[in-house]
RNA sequence: GUGGGUAUAGCUCAGCUGGUUAGAGCACUGGAUUGUGGCUCCAGGUGUCGCGGGUUCAAAUCCCGUUACUCACCCCA
């Protein structure tokens, strides 16, 4: 086969389409409980766009976007979602409609890295949006509202890990003193870091390189070097997650690899393995700066994003799909036009049918309609034709019995709606 | 971008230090039951052994190259 989905780009078939519904309800449903609204933006934004607010010399700027010219514009397809919300945030001037605006929103991003366990080039987020509201009660409202959703969907192995990087002021003056500390013996420090020194002595801190490890130990934190109103903001996070009797941990390490991030940061990571060398399953911060830097008036805002073939791999296994109401068998070419009249107006009476018109056994046609797990299976023949009716089998309850074609949507409407056949068989919710 | 691993039937995989017609399970089809499913039994496979080259009397097996997939680094969802 020489024509293949692009590389770390997946199909989702429609075995897995159940799930992916299961994941999008409930985090929708969770999303509107809290206040918030739906926001659909383009999957192509300004390229300038992205390296305005994610920042020149992070990885995603540098290394991993799909980037392209058409028309003499340059476009970006979007590597994450919080940018073009905002954008469209600023565009739409919804500052002056409404003090606060809560939005959310559900989408493929694209990113041009290697594929690995649990990451993709395609793959999809769904996430939140707070505009308006500097914290830090809605800070901690928002972790609570992610926890709320990976509880919701079965998940419970992973922590919440908390961060505050202050103001842009204080990460100025933190980025200088991680300088101070790490310059003297960057002899010691491994390539990549020797590295991040110039560029974002920030990111020295998540290296996993163990000849960085008792360095980044003795390194100041972003919290002590807080002042007034960035370590009150910080401590007011924290206390109200402990009201949410949420449990976290302050990890002074957690920084994001994104340059918007004002004061608070997060993180939910799963404490399993099922993601290989990746862990996170949901991120975000508060990005004060970016409404105003958009061109728009100095609003707070705060967002995460989750990664939903993440959650997916988490989510414990559902339960098999809901197989068709009836599977329709035909007997003969003569049969094929009544079934299909048949099963037409079956369909009027709200059920779910299923023809098999194949030329196969009935044998064959029994099988796969047990195979779907049909709750009736409908034969039509010519001695059934003859008389007016269609033979009915449960297949649970190994009963049959004939219904006239024109009773046959009350009938069988009426049986269905007599709730599920023993256990074992018939329809299950997914 | 840099490394490692893998590539045999639709799927999951066996196939030993090279040896003649390349296998199993699942799935699928037919039959046992001329129109009755899940269990059982019987039967059904012409598969570019990823691709190209090399070594050899002989290559799925050894060597080289190449492509794809995958995992890790990096970074993140």
């Amino acid at each position: 086969m020489d024509l293949r989905a692009v590389r770390g780009m997946k199909d989702i078939l429609p075995e897995h389409v159940g799930q992916w519904h299961r994941l999008e309800r409930t985090f929708r449903a969770a999303a509107e409980r809290h206040g918030y609204a739906e926001v659909r933006t383009p999957l192509l934004e300004p390229t300038e766009l992205f390296v305005r607010q994610i920042g020149e010399s992070t990885d995603v700027v540098e290394k991993e976007m799909y980037s392209f010219e058409r028309h003499g514009d340059a476009l970006t397809v979007r590597p994450e979602g919080t940018a073009g919300v905002a954008r469209a945030y600023v565009q739409n001037a919804v500052q002056g409609k409404e003090p606060v605006s809560r939005w959310y929103y559900l989408g493929p991003m694209f990113r041009a890295e290697r594929p690995a366990k649990g990451r993709l080039r395609q793959f999809h987020q769904a996430g939140c949006e707070l505009f308006g509201d500097p914290g830090p009660v809605c800070d901690a409202e928002l972790i609570g509202l992610v926890a709320e959703v990976v509880g919701e969907l079965g998940i419970g192995d992973y922590r919440i890990h908390v961060n505050s990087i202050g103001s842009k002021a204080a990460q100025a003056r933190y980025r200088e003193a991680l300088r101070s500390h790490f310059a003297p013996i960057a002899g010691s420090l491994s390539e990549d870091s020797r590295r991040r020194l110039q560029t974002n002595p920030l990111r020295i801190l998540d290296s996993k390189s163990p000849e960085d490890a008792a360095a980044i130990a003795a390194a100041p934190t972003a919290t002590e070097l807080l002042d007034g109103d960035d370590a009150a903001h910080f401590q007011g996070l924290c206390r109200y997650l402990e009201s949410l009797e949420l449990p976290f941990v302050v990890d002074p390490k957690l920084v994001r690899g994104l340059d918007y991030y004002t004061r608070t940061l997060f993180e939910l990571r799963t404490t399993t393995d099922e993601l290989g060398a990746q862990s996170a399953l949901a991120g975000g911060g508060r990005y004060d700066g970016m409404v105003e830097s958009l061109g728009g008036p100095a609003v707070p805002a705060i967002g995460f994003a989750m990664g939903l073939e993440r959650l997916l791999a988490l989510m414990p296994e559902a339960a098999a799909a809901a197989g068709p109401h009836c599977y329709l068998v035909t007997l003969g070419e003569p049969t094929h036009a009544p079934a299909l009249r048949l099963a037409s107006r079956l369909r009027q009476a709200g059920l779910r049918v299923e023809l098999d018109a194949r030329a196969a056994s009935l044998k064959a046609k029994l099988r796969r309609a047990d195979g779907l797990r049909a709750s009736l299976c409908l034969l039509l023949g010519e001695g059934e034709l003859a008389r007016g009716v269609v033979t009915v089998k449960d297949l649970a309850r190994h009963e049959q019995w004939e219904v006239s074609l024109e009773e046959a949507p009350r009938s069988l409407g009426t049986r269905l709606a007599e709730g599920p056949p023993p256990a074992g068989a018939g329809s299950r919710d997914g």
